[in-house]
DNA sequence: ACCGGATGGGTGGTCGGACCAATTATGTGA
DNA sequence: TCACATAATTGGTCCGACCACCCATCCGGT
């Protein structure tokens, strides 16, 4: 049964995946996505898995915790543990994000933003509140002082398209934003987005793309402000192409 | 300190949230976001916390399992648990996840997968392998026999997005749309889009929308690719839009 | 024979203590 | 003052005990 993936020289795919529970849940995860615990069904008990693992039952736990939380495992008192009906989904996607931030490339997150951000603005343009403006304005101020100083604006830009986003009042868009800056966290895009900003000019034509959006916010303009983002998103992949380019493609034509 | 939060009665907020581990994420979420803990600092040791919520250090270090595979702690064996760089955006992240998951409005949604959909239609156009093909393909078929035997064909309607988005070999676009499929298995939205689906001939006509879209892929055509999905988006729309009328909006003008 | 209630066994939830591995701080000696 | 060793503190894992909840089975009553 599980007593044969239980051997730890196959399971652990990395240094900082040697902790039994990290372990656990990679194991459980595996089960669950080659069927064995189909969607609905349940787990061995508590005990009985522990025993099965030759882990302990409060390591064992940990590990359950962290899937239910993920939506994975419906945990019910007194009954078991039950994989969700969205279970293989959502194991799927735990293993999808996974996947994309170690391995999506800049350019899928420029598709992704390009379709995103200029909704965002749009819908910025029709729903936004006074506060909303306020807090679109102070982040944009920031962008512009750093800019000037000559210092990174990235923090401060990332914050405009999340304020954006906050100001479109759409809370599903709001959320796939705030997981798109997420990834712009990561190394590479920082990196590439920071040398593509350091060309002549770059920076100031960002901050002025960025109050130009604003402006057609302001005047509820939603069309304008779809335009204009869509335009920024455009010059944004203009220089990160160029800088992919230019540095030979880290992640060749990746997918 | 962190006594002052221990209080039962003001931290549980729903009856599934009464479990210890479940309030003990609540409220160490609740420090870092008011700044008691900002990025880069450290929590408590897991001995004096555990004594400072007077719960039991296993219940404890369930909670913080749970945060740290979520990205907001990084626990270091023999240091201590930190909050991590990122770790006020992650748990604003998972509050506005939360948030939207109870929340949002199928508008929002629908904004939402009008701006991905159609780009997923167009990568896919350009991007997709044989494979993937087939797959929509096999998607579609099953669609077609659910809807003539005049069954409930949700679910390989989306699959066949989940297979655009596949197809479309951008992790990003993927990720994004398995969170939009997720939210999508809420039960308001179901309901909406089945009673839409039951008005004379819409099923058929989403299957139809989609053999276009498929055909378009087929051939390559992103651009048709992309108008015909966003065409189906829009019949979407309007359908929801109707029922939603019809039941005197369950959620108002929403946001 | 069927239905309802009680009971027992099995489930997860929490606690506390013990011990081990890793890291950090402190003390001592050169 | 610096380097090394030791002690203290940290998280990691295990174990056993007990409690609350759920489900299945059995028994009694109609």
């Amino acid at each position: 049964m599980l007593d044969q993936v239980v051997q730890p020289k196959n399971v652990f795919r990395a240094v900082e995946r040697s902790k039994v529970y990290a372990s656990v849940v990679d194991q459980i995860l595996q089960n669950i996505q080659s069927g064995r615990f189909p969607p609905g069904s349940s787990l061995p008990s508590e005990r009985v898995l522990a025993d099965q693992l030759a882990v302990s039952r409060g390591s064992l736990r940990e590990a359950i915790r962290v899937l239910e939380h993920a939506g994975v495992l419906d945990v019910r008192v007194g009954s078991g543990t039950y994989v969700t009906e969205g279970g293989r989904s959502q194991t799927a996607m735990l293993r999808a994000q996974a996947a994309v931030i170690g391995e999506h490339s800049p350019l899928d997150l420029i598709v992704a933003r390009a379709a995103i951000e200029p909704v965002c603005a749009e819908q910025a343009a029709t729903a936004h509140h006074p506060t909303d403006l306020a807090h679109m304005e102070a982040t944009l101020h920031e962008q512009a002082e750093l800019t000037h100083q000559g210092k990174d604006p990235s923090a401060a830009d990332l914050a405009f398209h999340l304020a954006v986003a906050t100001a479109s009042h759409n809370g599903v868009l709001l959320a796939i934003e705030q997981n798109l800056i997420e990834l712009m966290h990561e190394q590479t895009w920082s990196e590439l987005k920071h040398r593509s900003r350091s060309r002549v000019h770059a920076a100031e034509q960002y901050l002025e793309h960025h109050e130009l959006v604003l402006g057609a916010i302001r005047r509820r303009d939603a069309r304008r402000a779809h335009q204009l983002m869509a335009m920024h998103m455009a010059a944004i992949e203009v220089g990160i192409v160029a800088e992919l380019e230019r540095s030979d493609g880290p992640n060749g034509q990746g997918s």
